[in-house]
DNA sequence: GTACGATTTTACTCATGAGTATAGAGGTTA
DNA sequence: TAACCTCTATACTCATGAGTAAAATCGTAC
């Protein structure tokens, strides 16, 4: 199996980082056939040996990477979960009125939605989790639950935002937003961009015609 | 065990519709036990045995109401789904505008998901069903969404509703009422009505304060 | 060339859980 | 009384898949 060959120009002999890019190359491309593998057939249906029969090696050879398929579906999910948690921090932190803010962290989680690492939050539920990798996927979702529910309290309190209860339209929300997981199809018609601007423009607006009615 | 009494006055034998009829309950019985682990454990992650041992019974009993695994879980999603589609169909079939059936419709859906079969169609994937079931599961849920979207397209025409992608906001609704299975506690604080009528108000009105907005 | 470390393979172990064979208990029908 | 049906339990089979032990390969270091 041919080595990347050294970044840095002359020898062709790898130096130490070298073999560290390597490895994690390697890694890299673990995770990333077991994501889709996931996504695709569901965790527990996915057997470490389809993993290794898509990476052309065996499963020890998978071993020799990753503790156990515990540890790799947790770093699947909290790539996902890290993905969307830069995304509200950015949003969070930036200026703008509460509206335009909750408007910008919802683009960019539909986006985070529609890739691989994002999909497989929605898709992975906690039951298939161990019992330390479930209390941090847990805490990793109530840390995003509460960036973006201080977005909203901070949109209603500005008046650029309208909702009865926080919590609860923060749940509408990210409900409509996680789904996008389940359905969405990267083959498909519609571009991430597209269904993004779509569900944003709907959960900002209503479907009701007339705006505001009861 | 305590055989049900004959409902029909008189004589303490029971007749053959008496024994159909506790039959029946105890096929309901295992249902209602298995949801409950499905939803609380994963599917995956739930044993017979475990089922068994909730209803202090042994396995092979499971197996003299049910043929499978598979049939159980997939009476309980049917169940769920059929639910839903009952009532997309009564509100399909009722007077109103588009947005004043589309509301009933939406109401009525999120109140499924707060109950045991609904929760399970929420959180089970396709790929913990057998071949047949998964199909006959993907074409209850196509109905659904057909229906949905046909109500959201008439509310649209008669002016009631507002969307430029019909598809898309059904998707939006769904996955926000979808969601409620995963995150709603029935020994929480909020009723099922209460999380209903939020949850719609939100979908209908949006979260933007000028309701028209971008 | 010898030793070493990292990588990958072959060839296992072992627990789990779905599903079954079979027998027994209890009541019903002829 | 005997044949029978329904229901339930005991005691299995068997496939699957996670995880491992141990050896082979290969490049690098001394």
């Amino acid at each position: 199996m041919a080595k990347a060959l050294p970044q840095t120009a002359g020898s062709p002999w790898p130096t130490a980082e070298d073999r560290d890019r390597v490895r994690l190359r390697k890694k890299e491309a673990v995770l990333s056939a077991a994501v889709r593998l996931f996504n695709s057939k569901g965790f527990n249906a996915t057997s470490l040996d389809d993993v290794a029969e898509a990476l052309q090696v065996t499963k020890p050879t998978i071993y020799h990477y990753f503790a156990n398929k515990d540890e790799i579906l947790f770093e699947c999910v909290r790539r996902g979960l890290c993905s969307i948690n830069d995304a509200a921090a950015r949003v969070a932190a930036q200026g703008g009125s509460g509206a335009d803010r909750l408007r910008a962290l919802m683009t960019d989680y539909a986006k985070v939605m529609t890739q691989d690492f994002g999909m497989c939050v929605t898709r992975t539920a906690d039951s298939e989790l161990s019992a330390e990798s479930r209390s941090q996927f847990r805490a990793l979702k109530r840390q995003i639950d509460l960036t973006v529910r201080r977005v909203v309290e901070e949109g209603v309190k500005d008046g650029s935002l309208h909702t009865a209860d926080a919590r609860l339209a923060t749940f509408t929300m990210t409900g409509a937003l996680n789904w996008i997981g389940r359905w969405y199809d990267p083959e498909g018609e519609m571009s991430a961009e597209a269904v993004a601007a779509g569900i944003v423009s709907t959960l900002m607006n209503g479907l009701a015609a007339t705006g505001k009615a009861a």
